[in-house]
DNA sequence: GGGAAGATGTTTACACTGTCCACAATCGCA
DNA sequence: TGCGATTGTGGACAGTGTAAACATCTTCCC
């Protein structure tokens, strides 16, 4: 990347999307704090002030990597819930389902951390988490993931409906945690190992608990 | 606070401790990124690289705020445990404590959001968390209060023995991820009434599923 | 007591960052 | 063809972390 005289034009072509590109790249190597934006541009050829052709500052450039981050990390999940066991059993089905969100989310945690905590670097909101900037190929977030597998639940008679509401909130609490505690917290260090059994204990729990 | 002449001798005292107070203070507004050595120097009235006779860079400044904010953590959660109803059933009393700790943490973090995310703003790993350093008042880090609860839990048989090891990764995970999500996460914007609400919802969660 | 050695603060300097302003090249359309 | 809007460039500035050399204070030993 870099080729410094790549560029026959004088325009870019797609100077944003190029620098979101390159500011997950950066991302991913080193967390938010690497996503500076002279950094950027410098590799997306370009002089520095040209990015702010595209976003207000250096947090909107932020803001649009971690949107793209979190589009991640619903790819990972989409992986692991495609990759789920099919149960005959509806309940079960619905029940391996909400497990394969959860792992997918905490592996995508593991094996992204760069981009896991930037996509949680930027302060955000509720309304904001169906935003199609969010989603993964699939189209759906990872908020409306946890939400169709918790909606199945409901639906095969696992989880009554009287707790569903805000059920989410439940279920992302816990793997969001792990996630946290693991690649940067205090529960880095552990061997892999004991992380994949806190991370199917962890399930185990949810799925007792909700 | 900083007053400019307001040092009589060419030493400052204490300015190691110094520089921690003020870091707590800009990190209580600011967060981590508030936290930078330069205002930190000036706050307490000495020139910028003084900071490095006590400090080998500004990440170690940093790491010691971190530390403190940790100690103050402890501080509400053990406050929260004085405060919990003592039932006489031994079984309850020990639930009641498991609930109060994680309480007394998502309460800090929702109180000092800057603090909180301080506190997990830098690497850390598990060998390091009984460190005196990261301690409350009352002797003990975040990490040694859940663990005393939940060795309480066992004692009062409402845990089987079995599952005690690591337990503290799940009931941590629980409360710090809506801790995160909460403050500076998707589900900041959510009113009171409903932070309230899910942090009660998941407390029962770890209770029946841990 | 008198100095030397070490600890602690200061000054100067540098590279790097985000961002402002004025200017230039290019594109799209009348 | 020309002209306005878009997009990129260059130069400048304040603020940051940190290195190196220098100054001052404390301590402690002869």
């Amino acid at each position: 990347m870099a080729i410094p005289g790549a560029r026959a034009s004088y325009r870019h072509g797609d100077l944003r999307d190029a620098l979101v590109q390159v500011g997950l790249e950066l991302a991913r190597a080193g967390g938010p704090d690497a996503v500076v934006l002279r950094q950027a541009t410098r590799e997306a050829g370009v002089s520095p002030n040209a990015a702010y052709r595209h976003f207000a500052d250096r947090n909107a450039l932020l803001q649009a990597v971690s949107d793209a981050a979190l589009g991640l990390a619903a790819d990972r999940m989409e992986a692991e819930i495609a990759a789920a066991p099919v149960a005959d059993d509806p309940a079960t089905r619905a029940r391996e389902r909400l497990r394969a969100v959860g792992a997918g989310y905490i592996h995508f945690a593991r094996e992204e951390p760069g981009l896991f905590r930037t996509a949680f670097s930027v302060p955000d909101n509720l309304q904001n988490q169906a935003s199609a900037t969010k989603a993964g190929r699939g189209g759906q977030t990872p908020f409306e993931l946890v939400g169709a597998a918790l909606d199945a639940l409901v639906a095969a008679d696992v989880l009554p409906r009287s707790r569903r509401q805000n059920a989410e909130f439940l279920a992302w609490s816990a793997v969001h945690g792990l996630g946290m505690l693991v690649i940067d917290g205090p529960l880095r260090g552990l061997t892999d190992q004991m992380v994949d059994d806190a991370t199917a204990r962890l399930l185990d729990m949810v799925d007792r608990g909700l």
